[in-house]
DNA sequence: TATATATGAAACCAAAAGGTGTTATAAAAG
DNA sequence: CTTTTATAACACCTTTTGGTTTCATATATA
């Protein structure tokens, strides 16, 4: 979860809390506070979540007085999605060899 | 990579060396041999990666005489392209706004 | 049978992930 | 001005990741 390490996409995503987290700013933009709240570990870790999330550029933050305020930007999520469809020819002839298979009897 | 440990799909594609042996595998079914042919890693570290993968159920293995041959088994990809799904509404409306404001002037 | 080949399995390691708690600072409210 | 609130910045800890090397075993093949 360091800061430093350069996180894509696919690494953000791999953490459960890390996509209740996307879930909720899709709903509504949130401060740090509100999103700890949300969750029963420590502010500092849900911190560094959005961290990583931010260095994935599945969100993005501004300053609104003393609260910072996070919201979704999901464009890179295009990329996962991409890579997905990719094998959807391989799960759908799966199901077509069966379809065959099942009308051949 | 513990093969103790529960992967899930998310973890498993996490790795881009993963998502390149599902690639592989997509072509066509390889033994652990002809898989770590294919990369600079030992033998050793691919059959981790197989064994996370297989824990998340992305592959299959079967015995063919001295060799293990491992396959792709696709079907968990469902699980990922529908969470990543749920999120096109939010890129989709961003596309639209930006429609909008191009059209508008 | 002797040898080459493919895999299994164990011990080990450095770094990253995921988390904690403490202390400091900036901004808003009383 | 003092207090509360929201965030920032550290230091620290444990487990998991991703990798290594070494040794053993099972199966083909010359």
């Amino acid at each position: 979860m360091a800061a430093t390490a350069r996180h894509d996409v696919y690494q953000a995503i791999a953490d459960p809390t890390r996509r209740q987290i996307l879930k909720q700013l899709a709903e509504k933009d949130a401060s740090i506070k509100e999103i700890a709240d949300t969750y029963s570990q420590s502010r500092t870790a849900i911190v560094k979540h959005l961290q990583v999330l931010q260095e994935a550029q599945l969100v993005r933050d501004r300053k609104e007085g003393r609260a910072k305020i996070y919201s979704l930007q999901p464009a890179q999520l295009m990329e996962v999605k991409e890579w997905v469809s990719f094998f959807e020819q391989y799960w759908d002839n799966k199901l077509g060899n069966l379809k065959n298979l099942v009308e051949e009897e």
